[in-house]
DNA sequence: CGATGTTAGGTAGACAGACTACATATAGCG
DNA sequence: CGCTATATGTAGTCTGTCTACCTAACATCG
């Protein structure tokens, strides 16, 4: 998968994520490792700033914790957070619906 | 729409336009916009540079003409260009199955 | 004739978001 | 002890798109 093509998708990703239960970085890119079916396979460097700036936006909130000796950051969505992801969604139809009418082909009728 | 949304996708977008027939910049802006339901109006400071940014790849040929005493320059797709442009679209499904794999929530099956 | 708008093409530079590469630390296994 | 997996993080780069600008011919209105 070329690398630009996520640009300005990775919130979304993120959000739709931690939508289903409160999760740490690590556990993020594994999660969509598995929902993508292996497609996505963020690095860390990618994902771990992404969550920063997440938090910054108040979209999530996170809190330390240590399990097994090992220290982790859990994200949880906060209600800004779950709106934001509302809103991503429907940008998403909507950019998926304009992408497809160009590439979707054949001859386009006249306009009218 | 969020303007990086793009990214990465506009090569294909041009390539399917001129998938009906040739075009020139100008037209080739009018026609994303018709075709993506308003959705999409690109600056030419973005269609412009990606089409000659095309033509180096050997993906478009152009040639330049006069009508009504202006000057157009007239895009094509090459054979090169035509594969390309079945591959841009191979890749937008992955692209969108993988997102949607995430997006398309509900909690998620443990792997079995 | 001058102003404005449409068609048409173009460039330079800024910007932002994702990536590469690196650094750190603990636990468990052989 | 070295290696791998788990886990978090930063610095700097890269690159594609956008903003802002410039040029030019023609049409129309006043």
């Amino acid at each position: 998968m070329k690398s630009d093509a996520l640009r300005g998708h990775l919130d979304a990703l993120l959000l739709a994520t931690l939508d289903d239960g409160e999760l740490h970085g690590y556990a993020i890119i594994e999660a969509l490792q598995r929902r993508s079916g292996g497609a996505l396979d963020l690095p860390t460097g990618t994902v771990y700033p992404a969550l920063r700036r997440l938090e910054r936006a108040g979209h999530v909130a996170s809190e330390w914790s240590t399990v097994a000796g090992r220290k982790r950051r859990t994200y949880r969505l906060t209600g800004a957070g779950r709106r934001a992801l509302s809103d991503e969604r429907a940008a998403w139809r909507e950019f998926t619906t304009a992408i497809e009418g160009v590439l979707g082909g054949g001859p386009w009728p006249e306009q009218a």
